[in-house]
DNA sequence: TACTAAAACATACTTTTGTCTGTTATCATA
DNA sequence: TATGATAACAGACAAAAGTATGTTTTAGTA
């Protein structure tokens, strides 16, 4: 291709691979230089290489097509939507699953599932009903965490307090009591890391998935 | 790996591909031969071929990771967090982008972007200071929407109403007015279809930049 | 039990893709 | 015009990844 200034040519190529990575299409090397028109594929991978040393690209070293957005490497996965709340040791059946949603991890050993909020005991706290929660059952719970938490075979949500060697589950409504149930009668499934409410329908059980 | 009944193993392929697809991380034919601990290439490729042929899958021959969903809806990109709210004609510069966070498409031609909400005059629509909203910018409104809007050049979040040939901004706490702005002093940047509240702390930039 | 289909395996080959070494051309600046 | 930095080119090699052929094992069923 043709010489340009120093950096057009550079940021043309980052805007070309971004796009191409949001639309979930990771280029090669070769594509991004049949795509400038480039004679040599060192031409590609110098800027390629380049962009990674400014930070603005990260990449998998010998992988195919290893290019990705700095803070998107491996971090975004489909986290399940349950129907039902697990009970005991953590394991999805997957009848139970009514969808996926992407969600971020940070790390690759978390287990993190989605929940609807049935009920507005938490209002004032800004969780509505038929918000969806997402819950990582291995974490630690501090005071003044939004659990989920089985009473007596029921799940809820409420924010997490230990007074005087009680637990407390607070709703965030005036409407609704403290809760202090029995430890025997209290399951701690895990905290809230996240809430989303979606304003559109989305479906977010795939039809195809009849598996 | 153990032999399974006829269609099993088919399907958690399947759902692993996919999986990989929605995730922006297309896997090779290896990558899932190793994901399922298979002592053979071709056991891997053969499910991969079954698939196609189901039309499950479809894929481009002899490209490296070249296995997509059917069609395209119901796909999860990443969609940018803007620092600030784009003016005028959309268009994203680089260094106004917070971040980057998985979002649910529908079609392929919409301009989603994450934006954080300052301020509290939607609180009791459970939108609170510092969520995130996801905005369509490409998108009719309608009655009662929520919509983020610039008003004299300062960006704000709020529901729309149309009353007698005039454009309403209601806020949802009862410490804030009601707007009703001139025409001209008013652009609608787009619709609100998801808030999302990060209740620890994410870094939606990657750490490990510093390369 | 016999038979067919599906599943899994073993190995080899080809293409795609990443990477390396070195050269030439253009830009920016003194 | 001289000089260092960036850009583009050329050719080759190595690793990754797709593909092909044939065999063995298990599932499903008559």
């Amino acid at each position: 291709m043709a010489y340009t200034k120093p950096g057009v040519t550079r940021n043309r190529i980052y805007q070309f691979v971004r796009q191409r990575l949001l639309d979930g299409e990771p280029p090669t090397v070769r594509e991004v230089q049949t795509a400038f028109h480039m004679r040599a594929v060192q031409s590609a991978k110098s800027h390629l290489d380049a962009l990674v040393k400014e930070g603005r690209l990260v990449k998998m070293p010998g992988k195919s097509r290893g290019y990705r957005l700095p803070g998107t490497a491996h971090s975004s996965r489909l986290a399940p939507i349950l129907g039902r709340v697990p009970a005991g040791p953590f394991n999805i059946a997957v009848e139970e699953i009514e969808g996926y949603i992407p969600v971020r991890f940070n790390s690759e050993e978390q287990t993190v599932f989605g929940l609807r909020v049935n009920g507005d005991s938490m209002m004032s706290a800004g969780i509505l009903h038929g918000d969806i929660v997402l819950v990582r059952s291995e974490s630690e719970i501090h005071q003044g965490d939004i659990v989920v938490a089985m009473i007596d075979g029921e799940a809820t949500v409420k924010e997490f307090r230990r007074v005087r060697n009680r637990i407390q589950l607070r709703p965030h409504n005036d409407a609704y009591p403290i809760l202090s149930p029995k430890p025997e009668d209290l399951i701690i499934i895990g905290k809230v890391i996240e809430v989303r409410r979606y304003l559109e329908t989305i479906s977010l059980i795939d039809e195809e998935l009849n598996g």
